[in-house]
DNA sequence: TGCGTTTCCGCACGACCGGTCGTACTGATA
DNA sequence: TATCAGTACGACCGGTCGTGCGGAAACGCA
């Protein structure tokens, strides 16, 4: 029982990782199995299918990016504090050295745009709840008094979205070296806008 | 030689079509072939390699951008309404009933983003071109009136493309309803902040 | 009408795809 | 010691991929 989940894990890990650079598609069973030191079939004995371990790892990934970035984010008081958080984690996410070939979700959404499926539903899941939870810490920052009151937070969620999709597409596709400031002045720009009056 | 340019201008625009749902990689001879009624081998005949293909598809994917997004564009006058109807020629390209499948660039992109060779070249040129033009349109807006003159245009470009990218995610991933109806927003709150103060 | 070129097809290739087969080694259980 | 589930192997399946070649039909000009 051991070693099967260890490898399992292995297994997951790996394609994670390859997936972020070959997308969904490109992820090819027999390079995962290379890659992993095992051959094709000994990598089937832990999965039925491809499309299932596509799942499985999509789940891994959606549990790395609650640890590494909502989670973290949540510990941080309400309000401000919160949201620059999770803007920050979540920047870092999207450039992590140790992660390299950018958000897998990114490649995903792109991917999977006009088919459907299980692998589809569950990244249209995992986007929704990660808009909720955008919106969820904006509502707390109304209530805390850091923004104004009739502040539409879905609206700010997806102006949020939007910053992050745009600051990965400069920095992966045309290497901006200044993507990064872009990024972070639209976030202020952004928060401004949402912050009380005075 | 009228009847080859004729086919390969059919090989072309169906590609075109394809690969905005099907990504570049996902085009497949046998495929666009079948949709053609022409043989694999017959298709072949017009184009060296497959990444010829590519490329000469997303050159006519650029033209065809030029003529229903950007050359309509610009015969608004200068400033804000050139702005404007760029915003919503571009988000209709994006939904254009006839052309479906989304945005091959946007495709393209995330397909490509950690690729190198040729294609990746292009794809960043013309993004980079685009974000110039809309800088360029933000410029013509300062210098009009419109816009105030410490307006930092390449970030308004940076912000545009944002909109765009997460009006493309939460139309064609999500099928929100109200994708559109964010997008604006988010629009106006742009040119919002960009408008001289008054 | 005839001829040469253009245009397309049939066919085959090697590589790779996701997936299945029977087999064999391992360690725990009985 | 016998049994058996867990784990991994190499060989192989039918199919699809991009690509190359030789020839036939259709075209455009004389």
């Amino acid at each position: 029982m051991t070693k099967g989940t260890e490898t399992r894990d292995r297994i997951l890990d790996t394609a994670f990782r390859l997936a972020a650079r070959e997308g969904l598609d490109g992820l090819s069973l027999a390079a995962l199995a290379g890659k992993l030191g095992l051959s094709k079939s000994g990598l089937f004995a832990h999965f039925d299918s491809k499309e299932e371990l596509q799942l499985e790892m999509l789940r891994v990934a959606s549990e790395r990016f609650v640890d590494k970035v909502m989670r973290p984010a949540f510990k941080h008081p309400r309000g401000l504090p919160r949201v620059r958080a999770l803007f920050e984690n979540w920047r870092r996410w999207a450039t992590d050295p140790s992660l390299p070939g950018g958000c897998v979700f990114v490649a995903a959404a792109a991917e999977l745009d006009d088919r459907d499926g299980p692998v589809r539903a569950y990244v249209v899941l995992q986007q929704r709840g990660l808009l909720q939870a955008i919106a969820r810490a904006a509502k707390l920052a109304v209530e805390v008094g850091h923004f104004r009151r009739d502040l539409d937070v879905e609206q700010f969620a997806f102006e949020f979205l939007a910053i992050y999709l745009a600051f990965h597409h400069a920095q992966r596709l045309l290497r901006d070296p200044r993507a990064e400031q872009r990024a972070r002045r639209a976030y202020m720009r952004l928060v401004d806008d949402a912050a009380v009056r005075h």
